[in-house]
DNA sequence: TGATAATCGTTGCACTTGCCACTATCGACT
DNA sequence: AGTCGATAGTGGCAAGTGCAACGATTATCA
């Protein structure tokens, strides 16, 4: 009788995982694979964040952080300058060649998200977003590691 | 205008790696890591399947169905035996040892499920489960890969 | 000021996951 | 029966991720 509630962490996995192939199959010709391009779009929208902020922001540990963002640096996506007030930390800046393929970085994520749209309604969509965004938040304010990563 | 809706997928990397984190965390003790207790609920729901009726069932990639599995044997929680019918396969079934933990792996997931479903309506949770089963339906119909495990 | 605690970033380790190549077996077809 | 393609499972490789330990810098405070 409860057996199909239990599948919500199924759909989720599903969907984490497949977006990360759909991704990492649509940017692999830029060599930017599915553990970078979330750092990236979250730079187009704010740019010249800290490691540290990009962590609490994206709920991603900072060891992870630091290797995606060296990746891209080595990559040219991304360069790096230590903050005077603060030696301990860096300013994490996007190149041209990042803005360049601005662009084709979100018609990705648009086109992965009008595929897993496809057949519902403008209401249901904004739903989805909605509920989404609630069962999230729920989930970054339990997980006591987030504790570690919290300067939103 | 359109930045606001780039978000799902954030919200699928983060409901999905703190599920992993949690469940992880919650059954650690039992040995039982984040890529194991899919496969375990999947055998709860329905014993003596093959790996590769586990993988497209789950629509995981068969080789990581094959070390999650073999590493769950290795504990006593499952094991395998080869069909006679056809002697590339195996029926995979669980042990008495997995059966006596789960009502706990379950009651893992169900408390998982009622922190992320905190603050939402009955309703509101019959339609997240909707409209997830929807969009990872989507996703999985796209996806090239899923040809390869294609048994449901 | 000097000692201690906190913070930012890096590195090593373990685990999960997907892909690919490979083996063994089965099935179909001549 | 013999051959050849398809299928189940394994193992190696690479990438992403979290955690813990560590170094360097900064902040706190006695």
């Amino acid at each position: 009788m409860n057996d199909p509630k239990y599948t919500i962490s199924r759909w989720v996995s599903l969907l984490y995982r497949y977006g990360q192939m759909y991704i990492g199959d649509r940017l692999k010709h830029l060599d930017i694979g599915p553990g970078q391009h979330i750092f990236l779009n979250a730079l187009y929208k704010e740019d010249g964040l800290s490691q540290e902020e990009l962590s609490g922001y994206l709920k991603i540990d900072k060891g992870t952080t630091a290797k995606a963002l060296k990746k891209l640096e080595e990559q040219g996506y991304v360069l790096r300058q230590v903050r005077d007030e603060d030696k301990r930390s860096y300013r994490v800046f996007l190149t041209d060649k990042a803005l360049m393929i601005r662009e084709e970085v979100r018609s990705v994520l648009a086109d992965w998200r009008a595929i897993i749209y496809e057949g519902l309604t403008e209401e249901e969509q904004r739903m989805a977003l909605g509920i989404l965004e609630k069962m999230g938040t729920n989930a970054a304010r339990w997980n006591p590691a987030q504790d570690k990563n919290n300067n939103e």
